[in-house]
Parts: structure tokens; C-alpha cells; sequence
RNA sequence: GCACCCAUAGCUCAAUGGAUAGAGCGUUGGCCUCCGGAGCCAAAGGCUACAGGUUCGACUCCUGUUGGGUGCACCA
């Protein structure tokens, strides 16, 4: 089950045997191939060093591999350069480098984002929302059924403090700030908050009409602001049901586990005992609401009854490990054999100073905020550095590079560490960042618009002698190890990385041109030309769909 | 107290158990009468926190220690 999803990988597996790992070698100039020999020469009882050179010697060239050499215990292949240029550039154009039916037939939901309602978007919340949604496109990409699940905490006391508040205070208009403001205000100021957030939370869970009307008022207004960010972000959720679709399943939930003995009275509260848990999961309070992990059952319930998923993932932050790890052994203990498709994917902190920020903590930074600045920083570069790009397309760039730069600071880094908030770092523009990528692209589609020649149907391939061409094609193969990574593992950063050196050895190859002219794309000589051109095409095709899958635009010009 | 996560260059981070641990930022020095310099090249910078173990091989897996972060019943 190697890694093997082109037809020069499945070449040097093939010419080894048996079914080994096909990688790159740490050095081009070992070769384009390395299958270490350690695992068959022990099957065989013999040294991998000596089956090594075995093998190498009896290498026939084929159509895609032209050599082979021992090194120790691995076989270097290198490519028939020629041949393999004309499947990548093509596969690339077409879009075929991706395994485009690796997931057909299976399902995977994907909880994201899932803020809370009349609380502001705070930065913190752009982790789970990129790493949901970029992990969204990924499986797409691979032919996966996505269903994008924006479980909106739109339900339980922390709403019946709003509420309460709002009956005590009002507001100056209903608006996400100043809802979030009644929020603060009532923690603050209210010593028994929690005490009538539940009084509240009990009157909308009896139905009380007065309180019903006013919630969906703040639900509506939290969600307006919600959707102007997604769109911004290019999110597009396939199911909306919230905390609050599922409170009524509570008392059906808790009868199953009453007769089925697992519901124990504990200090006035209804619980369960969980094997190798210390403390039990509650499910209601002794006033007798709902709580959060009486809701996550019945969504799980919903999600497995609706969608049946091949995998649930609940990407939500690692300070909720232990609710959904207890969550998990419930839905066990239930009955319920699907629970193991369920996994938390957990991420780091966004830390700011240091310290983790929330509403409470009063050290929030917006992430509205942080767009803006972002946007502002592009702006000022776009007028110092490409000052007659019309002012609409200014405007549309700014976001996009100005999004792009704060979207791929939060992707790059491996899910589990946390992130110290550094505004310079999220939103700079230079060296590894999203603006750099997207540079490589609006850089290859000026070469293309700059030729102004259509696809050629004939090219010589062969014409592409140059070592740097080969790299920037090599590197081009390894695009669909990367994606499939990234989604086994959930983790998008694989896929940060990857576009970080596909960039690189672009830039290598096109920045020869600036000290030896007839190394440039343009040159006069048309087949050269046209194979290079061919080349550049396919960098951009599949620095395109890589930024898609990050959730970024690809702007043509910057 | 218990549990989970993290520790790699001055700083921020990479490295499917494999070959000489790589980038960016910062520092120093180079490269466009330019196919876009938001770029490229080079130099300097490492006992991968510490101590053991597993194996042909460990930044990677296991145990312990230290340091930091986050959780641990009526918030979500």
C-alpha cells in the first residue's frame, strides 16, 4: 500500500518487487527514485546492500525508468526525463495527478469552525475554520462525498445569560458586539450568572415563546455576520444543524440509558459512569436541562442515521480532548459499533502573549481585525511595487493576498502545536508564506498571457534538458503524495509544504533566466518554447488546485 | 494531584523509522537597461531539552526527568 499514484512510482516499485515505499531520494543527484531494500532482504534472509546491487543489475530500462544504481541498501532509478515530461505536463493540465477516485463511494463529515452565536469571531477561531474547511477540498479533490457540518453553538446556558441580560439591560441594537457585549457585561457584573443562565436556558427549553422569539432574533443576527466571513473565507457548509436542532432528543437519549441501567443520580445530576474515567459524563443538569454532551450524542446519532459516514471528524481544539474521548466511549458503551468512524482532530491554541484568549479572558483579538490589517499591508505593497494595476483589481487582490497570507499562517504550522498570535508574521508577505505562492502562480499566468500562444498540440519534450526543468517536473509528481497525505493524517500543513517547494524550484528555474536569456520560457527557438511554456502551464494548474485546497485564491496578477 | 499536548539554528517552523536534519525571518555578501526583485544565489548559524531503552538504523517508537501549555461535573 506504498505511496504509489504515478506511473514512474509504480515503475520502480514494480522494478524491485514486492511492495516497498517508493521515495525521493534526499539528493537529486542520487537519482529520481529511492526504494530501500531493507524489508525484502530480510523476507529473502539475505543483506540489503547485496540485493541492492542484485537489483540494480538486473534493471531493464523501460519506458519511464532509464537507469538504476545501488547506494548501500537503496536502488536509485532515474526517469526517462523525456517521456515522463509529457505524462506529468499532461496529467497536470488535465488535472489527473490527483487519485480522482480514492474516496468514491465513501463519506466523510467534517465538524468545522462551529462558533458560538452572539460572540464575535475572535482570530482564534481561523485554526479550526481553515484546517475544517482545507481538509474539506482535500477529500473533494480525492472523490470523497464531503458533508461540511457547522455544528453552531447556538444552545444552553451561555445563551440564557444573553438572554437574561438582555431582559435586564436591552441593548442598543441587536448586533454581534453588542450582544457580545451583554455576554461580558453579565459575567462581570451578575454574581449568580450561571444560576439564571440556566433559569433562562430552562424557560426557551419549555417553550416559552417570549424567550424563543428573542433567541432566534440573536441566532439570526450571529449568523448573518457568521456568513460574510465565510464567504470571505470561500466556505460553503452542507448542514447547519446547531446545538439547538438536537435539545429534544435529550429525554429519548436519557430514557434509552435509564433502561438500559446507565444513567446514575450524582449529586442531583444525571450521569454516566465511563470505564477508565475518573470522572462521568453528565448529561443533564439537576434542574433537569440539557447539556452539551446530551446534544453531541444526538448529533452523532444524526450524523451516523443521515449520512453514515466512512469517517466523522470533529475538528475542534485539543482543550476538548477529554469531553470528546468521553463522548466517544459513551456512544461504545450505547451500543453503537459506528462510534469508532468518530475522531477528534484536534488542534493547538492560538495563543496571544502567550496565553490562551477567549471572551471571557478579555484578550480577544477580532479576526475581522486582522483581515483588515492584512488587506492594508497588500495594498501598501501593491502601490510600491505594481502601482498601475487598476484600482479594482486592487481592491479584489488585496483580499485575496491579504486572506491568503493569514489563512496559510494558520495552516502551515502542524495541527498539534499551538500558535502564538504574531500579527507581523500573519500577515507578511515575504518568504514562506501564502502571498509567496500565490506570487509563483500570478508570475507563470503573466508568462502565459506575455506568450500569448494557444496549447501547442506537438511538443518535444525532449528540448527540456536543463536539470532545473526536470526538478520543477520531479516535484510536480509528488503533488498527489501530498494531498492523500494530508488527508489520511489530517493534517493540510503537508500540503503548505509541498506548494512551498514546488515554488521554490519554480522560481530557481525561471530566475536562471535573468542571467542567461536562453534560458528563459520566452525564447525565440518555438519548440523550445512550447515546451517550456507546457511546463509552466502545469506549475500553475497545480499551484492553482493546491491553493484551492488550502482555501486560498489564485489571483492572475498581483 | 491526575490526564493530554509540545520541546529541532538567535527567532518562527519543516523533516511517510532510513542516506550528509532542511526552509523562512534576522545578520553578512552578491544577482534585474528585468519572461514580475512579493524573487534568486552564497556565507554564518545544530550534542534535535536531558538520561536510558527498542533495532541493521531513532528528530521520529518506549520509559523516566526537566521546562512550557491546556484540561479535569452541572460552560461549550
Amino acid at each position: 500500500m506504498a505511496s504509489l499514484y504515478t506511473p514512474l512510482h509504480v515503475a520502480a516499485a514494480r522494478a524491485v518487487g514486492g511492495d516497498p515505499k517508493v521515495e525521493a531520494p534526499p539528493r537529486p543527484e542520487l537519482g529520481d527514485f529511492a526504494v530501500g531494500c531493507f524489508a525484502l532482504a530480510k523476507a529473502r534472509g539475505t543483506n540489503p546492500a547485496q540485493l541492492a546491487k542484485e537489483l540494480a543489475a538486473a534493471f531493464q530500462p523501460d519506458e519511464w525508468l532509464a537507469s538504476a544504481t545501488a547506494a548501500g541498501p537503496f536502488v536509485n532509478f532515474r526517469a526517462n526525463r523525456a517521456h515522463a515530461f509529457g505524462w506529468i505536463v499532461q496529467a497536470a493540465l488535465r488535472g489527473e495527478l490527483l487519485p480522482r477516485t480514492l474516496g468514491a463511494g465513501q463519506t466523510i463529515c467534517i465538524d468545522y469552525g462551529s462558533p458560538n452565536i452572539s460572540k464575535h469571531l475572535a482570530y482564534h477561531h481561523i485554526r479550526g475554520t481553515t484546517i475544517g474547511h482545507s481538509l474539506a477540498q482535500s477529500f473533494r479533490a480525492l472523490g470523497y462525498r464531503v458533508v461540511a457540518i457547522n455544528f453552531l453553538g447556538d444552545w444552553g446556558t451561555t445563551h440564557g445569560m444573553v438572554l437574561a441580560a438582555y431582559e435586564k439591560w436591552g441593548a442598543p441594537g441587536l448586533t454581534i458586539d453588542t450582544l457580545n457585549d451583554l455576554y461580558v457585561r453579565f459575567r462581570a457584573e451578575v454574581p449568580d450568572a450561571e444560576d439564571q443562565g440556566r433559569a433562562y436556558l430552562k424557560r426557551l427549553e419549555a417553550g416559552d415563546p417570549q424567550a424563543t422569539a428573542m433567541w432566534q432574533r440573536f441566532r439570526d443576527v450571529s449568523w448573518a455576520e457568521f456568513e460574510d466571513v465565510y464567504r470571505i473565507l470561500g466556505i460553503h457548509y452542507d448542514d447547519l444543524n446547531g446545538e439547538a436542532f438536537f435539545w429534544r432528543d435529550a429525554d429519548r437519549i436519557v430514557d434509552k440509558l435509564r433502561a438500559d441501567k446507565m444513567l446514575v443520580e450524582s449529586e442531583g445530576a444525571q450521569v454516566v459512569e465511563l470505564p477508565g474515567e475518573k470522572t462521568p459524563i453528565l448529561l443533564l443538569t439537576k434542574d433537569g436541562t440539557t447539556l452539551y454532551a446530551t446534544r453531541d450524542v444526538a448529533a452523532a446519532e444524526f450524523r451516523e442515521r443521515t449520512y453514515h459516514p466512512t469517517r466523522s471528524l470533529y475538528v475542534v481544539d485539543r482543550g476538548q480532548s477529554l469531553h470528546f474521548r468521553q463522548l466517544f466511549k459513551l456512544l461504545v458503551k450505547m451500543g453503537y459499533d459506528w462510534a469508532r468512524v468518530c475522531e477528534h482532530v484536534p488542534y493547538g491554541l492560538v495563543r496571544v502573549g502567550g496565553k490562551k484568549t477567549g471572551t471571557r479572558l478579555g484578550n480577544v483579538v477580532l479576526m475581522r481585525e486582522v483581515f483588515a490589517i492584512a488587506e492594508d499591508e497588500v495594498r501598501a505593497k501593491i502601490a510600491e511595487v505594481n502601482p498601475t494595476l487598476p484600482a479594482d483589481v486592487v481592491a479584489t487582490v488585496a483580499r485575496q493576498v491579504g486572506i491568503g497570507a493569514v489563512v496559510f499562517a494558520n495552516l502551515a504550522p502542524q495541527r498539534d502545536k499551538d500558535i502564538d498570535f504574531d500579527l507581523d508574521k500573519a500577515v507578511s508577505l515575504d518568504g514562506d508564506s501564502g502571498p509567496y505562492l500565490q506570487y509563483s502562480h500570478a508570475r507563470c499566468a503573466s508568462i502565459i498571457r506575455k506568450a500569448n500562444e494557444p496549447e501547442a498540440g506537438d511538443i518535444d519534450f525532449a528540448l527540456l534538458a536543463h536539470d532545473a526543468e526536470w526538478a520543477v517536473a520531479r516535484k510536480l509528481l509528488e503533488f498527489p503524495d501530498a494531498v492523500v497525505r494530508a488527508t489520511a493524517a489530517c493534517e493540510p500543513h503537508t500540503i503548505c509544504h509541498y506548494l512551498l517547494e514546488l515554488s521554490a524550484d519554480f522560481s530557481r528555474w525561471y530566475t536562471l533566466g535573468n542571467s542567461d536569456a536562453s534560458l528563459r520560457v520566452l525564447v525565440d527557438d518555438a519548440p523550445v518554447r512550447r515546451a517550456r511554456l507546457a511546463l509552466v502551464r502545469a506549475v500553475q494548474a497545480v499551484l492553482r488546485e493546491g491553493l484551492s485546497l488550502l482555501g486560498i485564491a489564485a489571483p492572475d496578477q498581483m
